[in-house]
DNA sequence: ACCCAGGGTAACT
DNA sequence: AGTTACCATGGG
């Protein structure tokens, strides 16, 4: 069965009906997973991680006993929060598996507690198309100028503009984000989610192949940025992001093929290696 | 000045 | 079907 996650409806944040939720989850490491170029829109101070997905904000710390609290959400949002960091997933066992190979084994020891978001696919579409030739700071500052232009203003800063409030937007009017020649790319990208030649939601039941097909019909989706987004929004964990940095863990790691052990979880082994390669500049 | 960045397109062999 | 210049922008 094809993994959907629970989605209340888009909402705004109201400042008096805010509430804490503590979850369990032994080894998650905020910082490693919100970091690690799967999410764009979190930001650290004092220990307490501020982020704005899907019209939610959120504020996520770290108890320090295996436990995690989210403050400042609505109450009715917490089954998105719950998809959100996937915390369904058991990433020990998962983590396990990896270890039959020796690379994976070393990849998933360095790197503790990062788990495979599960995002909005209309934002995570966005802000892969304007990951591409890119680099992760001024991806960041694209996608703040985004929100800050085109999304609504909140108390805890701007959400992302949704699908229709960019329906009909021309590269001319993207150019204050200094997004380069993605700008039309985006553009393009609003006039097939408009016309339904392109349809996010539908994407959910079909298989990776099909809807990587789908996605590509955008300009400037590719293998990679579609991989993203199914991986990164949908879930797909089959799908496998090639990015510079894994193409250079495959030629020197793994010539001969990606181990039998991460079969099906590709996407998610390949966040573990993504941190490998940068961190030992292979 | 040069190179690279969570790539993709179009125009070539 | 496989290679290659080029695409905007900013940081090192």
């Amino acid at each position: 069965m094809p993994y959907k996650p629970v989605l209340t409806g888009i909402r705004r944040y109201e400042t008096d009906d805010d509430m804490e939720y503590t979850f369990e989850c032994r080894g998650f490491d905020p910082h490693r997973t919100l970091f690690c170029g799967q999410a764009f829109r979190w930001r650290e101070t004092d220990g307490v991680y501020c982020g704005i997905s899907g019209g939610r904000y959120a504020e996520l710390f770290d108890n320090g006993d295996g436990t995690f609290t989210l403050r400042n959400i609505e109450k009715e949002d917490i089954p998105y929060w719950r998809s959100y960091f996937d915390l369904d997933t058991d990433y020990d066992e998962l983590v396990k598996r990896f270890s039959s190979d020796s690379h994976m084994r070393v990849a998933c020891s360095e790197n503790p507690g990062i788990r495979v978001l599960i995002q909005e696919p209309f934002e995570t579409l966005i802000s892969f198309i304007i990951s591409q030739n890119n680099n992760i700071k001024r991806i960041t500052g694209i996608i703040d100028r985004l929100c800050e232009q085109f999304g609504e203003k909140t108390d805890n800063g701007f959400l992302f503009p949704t699908e229709k409030q960019l329906y009909g937007i021309t590269a001319e009017e993207l150019a204050p984000l200094r997004a380069g020649f993605r700008a039309k790319y985006i553009a393009d990208a609003m006039e097939k989610l408009k016309s339904r030649e392109v349809d996010l939601d539908s994407l959910y039941e079909k298989d990776t192949c099909t809807a990587r097909e789908e996605l590509k019909k955008i300009k400037g989706v590719g293998d990679k940025v579609a991989d993203c987004v199914l991986l990164f929004a949908y879930h797909k964990t089959d799908a496998f992001p090639r990015d510079v940095w894994i193409k250079r863990v495959e030629q020197k790691l793994y010539p001969d093929g990606l181990p039998e052990c991460i079969k099906g979880n590709e996407g998610i082994a390949q966040q573990f290696l993504f941190d490998y390669a940068r961190t030992h500049n292979i």
